[in-house]
DNA sequence: GATGAATGAGAATTCATTCAT
DNA sequence: GATGAATGAATTCTCATTCAT
């Protein structure tokens, strides 16, 4: 075999192939063209993602894409900017009600759960593929990151100041536990996805279960020692 | 611009070229087949790696790699058997010891840690590229994630029955807090691989306050619910 | 695909691959040489076929092939060699028994066929391979064709003799007739080949009663004209 | 030496080298491959055919040639299509005027010997490569041949029929018949394109004489006996 | 005499990218 | 605005051939 089609068995792209339409504004078509990126990208990887299918699957001409997004590398960049911003909206929806700081957390990792849950080829993008793929692509995820865990970190700390507690948690300690918090919500994600069983609703209870309670301990001061 | 030359600035890959040397028997050579192969698939990403680099950087020409190793997949294939047995026998040999199920975890944490921040690449290819490249290999490491998920599984099932509490915590509910404690070591790990102010000792001990205590709340029956 | 392993479905070839056996005296080894540089030859092509398969069915190294051989090309034309004497051989043996030209063509034809249905991968190189290599094998075999037309031309004039009708074919005219018999007798070896129910005897009857006929008519100076 | 550019003395392939220029309809572009192609095949031979000779002798570059004709596989099959085609055509052209058997006969040899001589190349990819090239090749041409035995077996028949002689000639004979005939032909055409001397007509009327009279003989019921 | 180790040179194939219309 | 036509530059993989032992 020359080379591996990663992801998927014999090269089908699931989902339809955008019917040829003629005369669309450009704003839509650079969406059509993203939509079949972000699929392509996200079921092939990026080096295995050839703009041929793309843009069969945009419905358009290659040389189109090239008018409109220039090059791969931007055209991937401009999937990560997308979804990397939806991503971040939807949890910023989710949380927007406010509330006590448990409850902030739980609606957010409720709508992070449903949004990738809902938006598999997007998360695969922004998860496996930008990641792994080189600086330019890593630092463009590596700020939404950022944002998520600052958040969490805000909420964590909010937390323990309603819990008359801050003195206890170092802040560095505080930066930690947002970055173990985050990675066990980005790994049950793709674990969530992969098992039909288990919803977004379920994935987040068990990691609020696990997470809150955990955190309530440290904020007592009770930790482990070797 | 042709294509990118991902997680690199200018293609260079660091580290030293094995200097040509002549007539070694095949078992030396193949290993150090697999330790350029390692490093340029965990560095560039397999789609990007080439078989023309691997070869130079293993210090041999590329008919040679073909003869031991057959095909980039092959070759592919074989670095994560060998990176998936290293890792697997690290942890294990850390947890060794015995005694108690919280030092157990304590101990594997550790090693597991250790394990990946000394061979950054390993675990690129293991945690970052075979999970992203279709079939063949994903299910190379699912394997692996599967042994030490279990491993968890039952650490978590020995530490509640240490405990008396075994009823509080059913089977299904286990089983996910492992993935999640698992995918938070994932991700701890990568996170301390990037920030070198954080060491195997010090990732582990965060993730065993933020894991046990949570442990030890569930197992008093006491959860978080909306 | 790569490319096409012409000739067998699968890339097996059949027969028994020689038993490697040490020290065996130069000529024997030779042999085993040439025996399946025919067979792989004659199934593969000159092109398709590799010095490491020959070798190896063979039963012997590489290096071994090129110090008795030299070169693939050279072996080629050993095995044209070898093989255009036994054919000749066989159809000179078959002749031997000398009598009138009909009863000295018959015996010919047989022996033709029932060597070339023996030797089926024989056959295969001198017809099919080695004509279409170009020059330095091309002249190899059109060297033994000579000697099989000349057989037939003079068998042909004596035959015309015996019937006292000489001046009626030209020289030109006889030649052109072998080569049609010759290229006639050439193709039905293909054909018996291929079709198991076809002798090598009822090749030659076929054959015999076609061409016979014919040569008495024109003996007798009746001809076709547009 | 590498390997033998077989056909050749030094690798240079007779014939222009089409003049690169730009922006042709794609039907026409892709004749003009297709006869590159068949002047390569036939002076190399299918293996050592190179696309990139190919390429450069049709003027273009070689991803066009993918883009056209998909891989080497499919660019031989379609010269041997086309070459088929236009063989067919051309002994079907010849023969149109109807008439008794033997003028449809001689006049399709002087088709059948005319088209081989203009096209030398074609001829020797037909006859000579495609049936040494394995299986989906061959089989491709088999059609061609069968097609044209089972003309030239309809014309014994008739024949035999207009000599009120049907019964001395049994079916499985006439089969046999033909096929010696078609293969006397076959070769006459490579020995014919090889000597300048012979021409079409001169091909065509040793064969006719050599078989129109052998025929009749045949159905007068007089065959040769060992 | 015999071989395990090794390679230079080329083969098919693919891809991102650009004109000319 | 949109595209059919075209290519330079890689990439994977194979093969005939040679040493050093």
């Amino acid at each position: 075999m020359g080379d591996v089609k990663a992801g998927a068995v014999d090269g089908a792209v699931g989902g339809a192939v955008v019917k040829r339409q003629k005369r669309m504004p450009r704003a839509v078509r650079e969406q059509q063209m993203l939509d079949a990126a972000v699929r392509i990208f996200g079921q092939r990887g990026y080096r295995a993602a050839s703009m041929d299918e793309i843009a069969e699957v945009a419905g358009v001409s290659k040389p189109l894409v090239y008018l409109y997004l220039n090059s791969k590398e931007e055209l991937f960049t401009a999937c990560i900017r997308r979804e990397a911003a939806a991503l971040v909206a939807a949890v910023r929806d989710g949380v927007s009600g406010g509330g006590p700081a448990d409850r902030q957390l739980w609606a957010g990792l409720r709508a992070f759960f449903a949004h990738t849950a809902e938006k598999p080829d997007a998360w695969v993008v922004l998860h496996n593929q930008a990641r792994t793929q080189g600086e330019p692509f890593a630092a463009e995820v590596a700020v939404m990151r950022e944002e998520i865990v600052a958040f969490v970190t805000s909420l964590i700390a909010e937390a323990a100041r309603e819990a008359h507690r801050k003195p206890e948690l170092a802040e560095r300690e505080v930066a930690g536990l947002a970055q173990a918090l985050v990675g066990a919500a980005e790994s049950l994600a793709g674990w969530a996805n992969g098992d039909a069983s288990v919803s977004a609703k379920g994935a987040a209870a068990t990691l609020m279960n696990f997470a809150w309670a955990g955190l309530g301990e440290l904020m007592e001061g009770r930790r482990w020692v070797p």
